[in-house]
DNA sequence: CTGCATAATTGAAAAATTTTCTGTTAAAAA
DNA sequence: TTTTTAACAGAAAATTTTTCAATTATGCAG
């Protein structure tokens, strides 16, 4: 599907405020409710518009350490890589896996509540899945930006 | 602010989908409309939930290309560090900036077209903020879990 | 344990929004 | 130019959000 610039405009404020009304929405598109409506619908059915959700802030969640984990995998056998990655999704600390090229093979975001919590969770966790060569851990200061819009 | 069972599970219910209705959700939770209703308007209030947006699919628009971008600073003074987290924010590419731990001081997510935008990105926009000292990329090969849901 | 104050819950009414519908206009294709 | 299709607009219908008044639960001081 192609954009123009109404549905681009749109696009951007949906990423910003999903709960924007479609009157005010059609306000700041120079456009009907209806039309504003149907577009939207469009962007769902195409696929474009992936799904709504609610951002929650991690520090009232008890969530405020953050982890940035390197995994190296011993070996690159197509059973061990799934067995990876199934078990790494199942872990509700890990809230981001990316296969990555690189000295690493994965980058984890992991969520935690502080680094105690962080140890134990290499320690019974992460450590635990079979066939990781090695890791290697950053940790966040600072969230200096973080964002879901993507910009286009 | 301190949460029930049942704020847990609305919670983890609109950070899955926030366009659920109030009914949904008072199904989902056993409980009336208004009750849900008044728990949400705390949960905003609180700031626990931050705000709604719509989750755009990259590939849809354009993006599909996400590298991850170390960058050491030569420096370290409060105004290069303030200086270079403005700059960096104002990128459009740069979706998540984290100041971080280890051998490197910032950790990026850039999300782009392709390689070739990629590689224009680096040149003329990244590596022309100054006080960089090095700067090392990974390339996302694979999207094994991203959730923007905190699990508590 | 009792009474008071506060918070949470409920169902119903009111207000606002979403969704559908019909007809019109604009754009693209024949 | 004519035909077809897509996008748009306004109004009605359906649904949802929000407000309101009253009830029930909860925590605390006496």
């Amino acid at each position: 599907m192609q954009f123009d610039l109404i549905d681009k405009k749109l696009i951007s404020l949906l990423q910003k405020d999903s709960k924007k009304t479609n009157k005010e929405l059609s306000n700041a598109l120079n456009l009907s409710v209806t039309a504003v409506y149907e577009r939207i619908k469009k962007l769902e059915k195409t696929g474009v518009i992936d799904k709504y959700v609610a951002l929650i802030k991690k520090d009232k969640v008890n969530k405020a350490f953050v982890a940035f984990c390197h995994i190296k995998l011993t070996q690159h056998t197509h059973d061990y890589v799934v067995k990876f990655e199934r078990e790494v999704t199942n872990l509700e600390e890990v809230t981001e896996c990316y296969h990555i090229s690189g000295d690493y093979d994965y980058l984890l975001k992991v969520l935690v509540k502080d680094m105690e919590a962080f140890r134990e969770f290499m320690v019974s966790k992460l450590t635990s899945i079979n066939h990781i060569g090695s890791t290697h851990s950053m940790f966040m200061i600072n969230e200096v930006k973080h964002t879901t819009a993507i910009s286009l």
